[in-house]
RNA sequence: GCGCCUGUAGCUCAGUCGGAUAGAGCAGCUGCCUUCUAAGCAGCCGGUUGGGGGUUCGAGUCCCUCCAGGCGCGCCA
């Protein structure tokens, strides 16, 4: 549909150029309400009928009659206050549109794009607002891979940081356990440290003398001292490996890990300081409460400086980020070592080391940058990208995206259901906040262990013949694209409040009745297989155009068949307004209303029941053409596509 | 106080660069399984798009203002 709208785009404007004052840019087609209507309509007698002075709908009429030959279109008409819409010819649109389902018309924009998305502490169990991250992080990866571009994945690693050293104080301190004992802890490791966390954060609160001990726990692990050290690279080794678990059950990966331990080590910030301070982006505070700190001020906020360096000559967590931001432009004049982390589904995983490897990669040097983070950072983020532009790359700093969204909420029925103790104040508010140190949360593994056992009842009712090892690869599957789709359904800055009930259902707008929709169809086809002896190589034949007429459908039918393949057809549009708008809630609507569409037409026009052999061979390309593309969309989605369910 | 975001059906949310009659799901009610999987389909019910003003051929969408809510504005990360 993009390669044909702008070839339209094309002989209209060459058509009207000379009489009228009129853009391409101006030029724009969108698609009529209802399909009697026609099938594209051109706005732009509105346009001219500004310019001109004139009525639009006078315009649109004097133009009309000057567009009766357009390639593929078949009839043009005026309509309502100034449109003229196009009547597409439908059977060579079909055709065209089934053989460009194995060639994508997208093409690349950028040399190599990086997203940084989940970063999560590596000191507890991943939760529910993680999630919504790597969904969301890792659907733009897939999206703008399939548009072609070269994609980079990195899952950013604050394994130095205070979280991580208040896990080792609990062992430590508060356990009295050696790395040993910590190693034989080996089930559930991330929930382990869950609660850990929860009684360090609690004890922390009431033991304000123990503050001391947590400022030389982190000096000793920035520093390299054990025991301290070896505690947090075992944990935070751990935990990233339980994440990664975690995130491979929804079908998320990485290419990367960049752990701030190496950007430590390799005194990445000590260059972009330098750097920082020749280009006089950041200066020593002379006066007031941040006398003694290296500084940011804000293009549009000229009031505010942002502390980066403290008085105490530590750097912030912003300036790492800054320093990172750099790398990952290929600007920082400074590289990390590469090591093998883990092997993922013949992926391999690497992570960062301020040690030499034997290894000679290459990693970071985009060209554009997506950060998934949440929009409680866009203050943070703006302060990256501020740091780009004050060494005057400009260009840079512009394609330094944030990519906001809003965050996961709790509903105080989700908080009976966790039986979490709430104050009488918390239990007034429509929502709770997720918080890691008050062990507030819903675990993303909990999450999908419901999912999949109610999953797995609903198979069982079904299909109670298949052997347990196909239900559970089912429950599995459809549990993932219940998640997914969750997460993918509401727009970025909508604020999630996460309710069990409306998370588990696979009624409705859910991932499973996209899967349904998809295991309807590959139903079909199978049934054919086996009952006719039809093989999908024998679509090849049906394709060639002499077989193919729309003549014997009903008028109805006519209708109903074009509006399903014409809906279907805009998927790469949407693709790109999707990744345009940074939305995957449009892809999704899209995906869940050409499922409507589909069932709808399912439950009117059958196919194995079908006598006539023309018109069935009509709807097996249909629904061929739906099963593509619905199979195409889902992928970008993360959702699995079970055959059965 | 300043900045960003949000306000649409009983509830949860869509709504393309400003375009034709504001759409879904859930909940409620009515039908439809000896037919290709009822995780479905068809139908009914449900709206002063937070209030007011403006811009224009046209506003849920843009501008101003007011109201209500959320988040951010640390020498935390």
């Amino acid at each position: 549909m993009t390669d044909l709208k702008n070839n339209l785009k094309k002989h209209i404007f060459n058509q009207v150029k000379d009489q009228y004052p009129l853009t391409l840019q101006e030029l724009g087609i969108t698609s009529t309400p209802r399909i009697q209507m026609g099938d594209l309509a051109l706005t732009f007698p509105f346009v001219l009928g500004q310019k001109l002075n004139k009525k639009p709908r006078e315009v649109a009429s004097e133009i009309a009659p000057q567009l009766s030959s357009l390639p593929g279109v078949s009839k043009t008409e005026v309509a309502g206050p100034g449109y003229i819409n196009l009547f597409l010819n439908r059977k060579e649109f079909f055709i065209r549109q089934l053989h460009s389902l194995s060639q994508p018309s997208l093409s690349p924009d950028e040399e190599k794009i990086i997203i940084e998305h989940t970063n999560i502490n590596p000191n507890k169990a991943a939760h529910i607002g993680h999630l919504r991250n790597a969904c969301l992080g890792d659907t733009l990866g897939r999206c703008l891979r399939y548009k072609g571009e070269q994609v980079e994945i990195q899952n950013y690693i604050d394994d130095t940081g205070v979280q991580v050293v208040d896990v080792v104080f609990g062992f430590m301190d508060l356990e009295k356990k050696s790395l040993k004992d910590i190693q034989e802890i080996d089930h559930r490791f991330d929930y382990y440290c869950w609660d850990l966390y929860t009684r360090v954060s609690s004890y922390l609160e009431n033991h304000p003398e123990a503050q001391k001990r947590r400022s030389q726990i982190l000096k000793n692990i920035e520093e390299g001292k054990d025991p301290e050290a070896s505690l947090a690279h075992h944990i935070s080794r751990h935990i990233i490996k339980a994440h990664l678990r975690t995130m491979e059950r929804i079908g998320v990966s990485y290419d990367l890990l960049p752990c701030e331990s190496s950007i430590l080590g390799l005194k990445f910030w000590e260059k972009a300081f330098q750097l920082l301070k020749e280009k006089k982006a950041v200066y020593l505070s002379q006066e007031g409460k941040n006398q003694g700190c290296w500084v940011m001020k804000l293009e549009d906020e000229e009031d505010k400086e942002k502390v980066i360096v403290r008085s105490d000559s530590t750097v912030t967590y912003v300036g790492k980020d800054i320093a990172y931001q750099i790398w990952k432009f290929g600007l920082l004049d400074k590289d990390f070592y590469y090591h093998p982390f883990l092997e993922q589904n013949h992926h391999t995983i690497w992570i960062t080391s301020s040690t030499p490897s034997s290894h000679s990669l290459r990693f970071g040097g985009g060209s554009l940058v997506y950060n998934v983070i949440d929009n409680r950072q866009s203050y943070l983020q703006k302060v990256v990208a501020q740091g780009l532009k004050s060494l005057n790359y400009r260009v840079q700093a512009q394609k330094s995206i944030h990519f906001s969204y809003e965050m996961v909420a709790l509903s105080p029925n989700s908080l009976k259901e966790l039986n979490f103790p709430v104050s009488e104040e918390e239990n007034q508010k429509d929502f709770l906040e997720v918080s890691g140190r008050k062990g507030l949360g819903v675990k993303a593994d909990d999450l999908l262990e419901r999912l999949e056992e109610k999953a797995l009842k609903e198979v069982e009712k079904r299909n109670p013949d298949f052997p347990p090892e196909k239900k559970r690869d089912i429950a599995h599957k459809i549990a993932r694209g219940a998640l997914r789709y969750f997460m993918l359904k509401y727009t970025k800055n909508s604020l999630i409040v996460f309710d069990f009930e409306e998370a588990l259902s696979f009624e409705g707008e859910t991932g499973p009745y996209l899967q349904y929709t998809l295991v309807r169809i590959h139903s079909i086809f199978q049934k054919l297989k086996e009952r006719e002896g039809f093989e999908e190589e024998n679509l090849s034949s049906l394709l060639s155009s002499s077989q193919i007429s729309l003549a014997p459908l009903s008028p109805k039918e006519k209708d109903d068949f074009w509006k399903l393949i014409l809906y279907a057809s805009h998927f790469e549009e949407e693709i790109l307004h999707a990744v345009g708008s940074m939305e995957f809630s449009h892809l999704a609507k899209f995906c869940f209303n050409l499922c409507q569409k589909f069932n709808g037409y399912y439950h009117l026009y059958s196919i194995l029941g079908e006598k006539n052999e023309e018109i069935k061979n009509i709807r097996i390309l249909a629904i061929y053409y739906i099963r593509e593309i619905l199979k195409k969309v889902l992928n970008l989605m993360g959702i699995p596509q079970p055959e059965k369910m």
